[in-house]
DNA sequence: CCAGACGTTGTT
DNA sequence: GTCTGG
DNA sequence: CCAGACGTTGTT
DNA sequence: GTCTGG
């Protein structure tokens, strides 16, 4: 599962990388984003006009009745890779509400026997921002009486590399440039191409290490975070 | 037909 | 143990 | 993903 | 909204 990462590059570089415009100029970047929180997503808002945008994660599908309910009943903040173009909560979105998740890394959790669990920091060795394989989704109703809009996500889980099957028994999907354009775009229904994309990044182009529980509390954020330490 | 679910992970 | 919140 | 709560009553 | 279960 990917239940936290960490996005920090200006959004002004992130714009450039990914040809996007820039929407939510407030949007403050985090060494440990959380589920429920607001990360940034690029996707194409119009027709060869891609932008990057703050929504929630966690996905609240367009039909639910009580946005409240689904996210603390269910856990929408990853879909597989297997079956997300077929379940019901994220087909639609599968088929026309596609994204891409930016992050300078993610955490993965290391269980160790008879000890609590290691995280670890993964990264790509370029040092260059990775993109998740994500979906959007808007939820317009009304809470508590008052008209609401919703714009939420969920990042994509899929089979690990060698790197990571080391650490965990997953890991987000990870889309390389040649592949970003493709999975944006509308246009393309085809499941089967999309789903072609879905597959485990190169391990030789990642790297990992293991960092302080500290990342442990969602409240806590900062570059010490990242540092190595002695497992 | 209507009612009720709609999700993932890890652990037991 | 299980659910909610971040 | 992990952390933290998990409850009711009466009074301010 | 759409599918599964009764």
């Amino acid at each position: 599962m990917c239940g936290r990462y960490g996005l920090f590059t200006p959004q002004e570089d992130l714009a450039e990388l990914l040809r996007a415009r820039i929407r939510d100029r407030a949007w403050e970047g985090s060494y440990n984003l959380a589920p429920t929180q607001k990360g940034l997503v690029c996707r194409e808002a119009e027709p060869g006009e891609r932008e990057l945008v703050g929504l929630e994660w966690g996905l609240i599908p367009f039909w639910a009745k009580d946005p409240g309910e689904t996210r603390s009943k269910y856990s929408l903040i990853n879909a597989r890779a297997e079956s997300v173009a077929e379940k019901p909560a994220f087909r639609a979105a599968f088929r026309r509400r596609r994204c891409l998740v930016p992050a300078d890394g993610f955490y993965e959790w290391h269980a160790v026997e008879g000890g609590p669990k290691q995280p670890y920091w993964i990264r790509l060795k370029s040092g260059e921002p990775m993109t998740f394989a994500g979906l959007w989704e808007r939820w317009e109703g009304e809470v508590e009486g008052q008209p609401r809009v919703l714009e939420s996500y969920t990042i994509i889980m899929g089979e690990p590399n060698e790197l990571l099957g080391r650490i965990h028994n997953r890991m987000p999907v990870v889309l390389g440039s040649g592949d970003r354009d493709l999975w944006l775009d509308p246009g393309v229904g085809d499941p089967e191409a999309l789903r072609g994309l879905l597959r485990p990044y190169p391990a030789e182009e990642m790297e990992a290490h293991p960092v302080s529980r500290g990342v442990n509390n969602p409240r806590n954020d900062g570059p010490e975070l990242l540092e190595e330490v002695a497992e």
